[in-house]
DNA sequence: ACTTATAGTGAATCATCAT
DNA sequence: TATGATGATTCACTATAAG
């Protein structure tokens, strides 16, 4: 348990679980403070009546207290009231991770863009084992949407592309997650055996947001903590968190849970990372070390054009003068070009790759 | 060509394409006469310049005027009146259907409920071959959004489960539908070759809507009709049509195309919408599920090797990191490697398969 | 005829830093 | 704040050309 100084006096209560309404705790929170929100609201699930599977046994719905709302227009007041209070409490390059259903989604995503924040994907938690539909009156409910936002437009964020696509074996991360729901042993159960919570999220869905969308040390807001999902999965991947729940028994399940939580391993942290925090190497350095000469020539990838190097760096093609970017532009005709991986040099008959000769820069730098 | 009467003197011009702004034709229509409504609205994009592919080619963008609101005020006054009108040509017992990306379905979904429309469901088309996200900076845009709502709370609306559960191989039919985009000789040219609607949608799509949600007989309405997919698909499957089109070149494709359209012609349909992949599982998905830890070492079934798994699913090795199939094949210097039968982990002082785990996985995704 | 290589394309809110 | 330079970035599928 931390407590760490942000921006002048105010105090920043670190891993712990703040007992409260969520909009009153978060106004007592130092403004632009939190990396990430995530955030699983009440769903205003309205159900009517009862719902018996097909052997008469009872479904257990959410039909708790916090789950009741009025009106649309209640639920409506109260998602701007605690959206209002998220916005404030982000950083500008924050984020923010909404779940829902379709019973409160859409509300929920046009208050998010009515409050200036930026949508940036929907996420279809796709379940691989939802509840069926009893009744066959409906297609079987099997996926909950999530919404990611910036907090304003243009606003940066974090996304760590090559760790996603990393996790999914090579290929871009989609917006459809396939993902089971939480049962068996990571279920948490109450005193009495029953489930502890309703809507327990499965930590598998948190560690993606997380690895996702943040970094180690960052820090992750959740409003409605619950039995403590997010915490968990932050604590485990070294972020921050903050949990906000009002209810005392999901409090008293989560304190518990975390205390056996570990986080793993700093190395075990650390994940792929994006080319473009790599140290920017300048072309004329390859020059200066003596790794190319001034006056050699080098040739495109696909051979069909040369140019011959000057001593600050530049290029001289046929019609032709600039750096190594423009240069390769001009003769694709392209509006860019990437010249590292455009350009090719002459080594014992072969063409080899000026990029090559940066990775031997990059590599030095390191060790 | 057929004219129905229906409740009085008006007349419910059947199998044509109406010509006009669609909230205009849709208020000169008799109220309360049309079965379903299936709406594929402009969808707001709000694209700012240009985007390249990294080949440097051009994304051909939906940059059309049909698509330009001046602020989201304005989509939602415009969202707002041609649901209104919508709402009053259905029958008591009629529904709509809506499809939508994150930039409009949230606004499009909450205005439906204020008006008292009733969402049956929310259903996700999973594409199977989306765009990428060609500057890797968010996730690939794989899906939309499609919302199922009855004309009221407690309205009644037809639904065939077992046609759809026949459909789905014998079980329910679910809330997200794997389909292809359209393509190929099912995407409509132009004179010129060129595509001749920007967002023409799959007949797969509207194949399931249409036989989940109507019966033949019925009477289709689309108010935003484009080259005519819920007419040429409605047509195919006995049940009767009507197009709201405003653009003269979409209405002259349009009747081309439903000229040639046969009933019951459904064997191409069948086809593409059976098509099903083996499910692939990313490597990732076992840390994601906490069935092995980052910081866990994994060893080569011949015990020579050992690696360190990382929370993005990477392996970390002696003087190599990337992913399983990367690692093994640079231990074995070859030049692949099946990382899946290749990497073991220890349980109770045994090395076990990783693919023991994808089998699990596997058996959860069928069942 | 058959296989392999190359080119094209799809509802996309798609950059960042130094000056 | 605006401008210019640097340089990072793609998956599944179809159609056509080449071998």
């Amino acid at each position: 348990m931390t407590m760490t100084r942000v921006k002048g006096a105010e105090a920043l209560p670190l891993n712990r679980i703040l007992d409260g309404d969520c909009i009153e705790v978060m106004n007592s929170l130092p403004a632009e403070s939190i990396d990430l929100i995530f955030a699983d609201p009440p769903y205003n699930l309205q159900l009517r009546g009862t719902l018996h599977r097909p052997d008469n046994s009872l479904v257990d719905a959410v039909d708790d207290d916090w789950d009741q709302f009025s009106s649309f227009a209640a639920y409506d007041a109260f998602t701007r009231d605690w959206l209002s209070a998220a916005r404030r409490l982000l950083k500008p390059q924050g984020a923010i991770w909404v779940i829902g259903s379709y019973h409160n989604i859409f509300r929920v995503g046009a208050a998010l863009q009515n409050q200036g924040f930026w949508i940036l994907n929907d996420v279809v938690w796709r379940k691989s084992n939802p509840m069926p539909n009893f009744r066959g009156k409906r297609l079987t409910n099997a996926h909950e949407t999530m919404i990611w936002a910036s907090k304003s437009e243009g606003g940066k964020y974090t996304f760590n592309y090559e760790a996603l696509k990393a996790l999914n074996e090579g290929v871009q991360m989609r917006s459809d997650w396939v993902l089971p729901i939480c049962s068996g042993h990571e279920r948490l159960k109450d005193e009495k055996g029953d489930k502890a919570h309703p809507t327990q999220k499965p930590e598998s869905l948190l560690h993606r947001v997380l690895v996702g969308t943040t970094n180690p040390g960052d820090v992750v807001l959740d409003p409605f903590f619950g039995t403590g999902t997010t915490g968990a999965v932050a604590k485990m991947l070294g972020r921050e968190y903050i949990g906000i729940e009002r209810e005392e028994s999901y409090r008293r399940v989560a304190e518990k849970r975390l205390a056996k939580v570990r986080k793993f391993d700093r190395e075990a942290l650390e994940v792929s990372a994006s080319k473009r925090a790599e140290p920017r190497v300048p072309f004329g350095q390859l020059i200066e070390r003596g790794m190319l000469r001034p006056g050699e020539e080098l040739y495109s990838a696909n051979r069909r054009f040369k140019a011959r190097l000057r001593a600050d760096g530049t290029l001289v093609g046929a019609d032709v003068k600039g750096s190594i970017h423009q240069v390769g532009a001009h003769y694709e005709g392209a509006p860019s070009c990437n010249g590292w991986t455009y350009w090719c040099f002459r080594r014992d008959g072969q063409l080899v790759s000026i990029d090559v000769l940066r990775q031997q820069i990059r590599a030095e730098m390191q060790g």
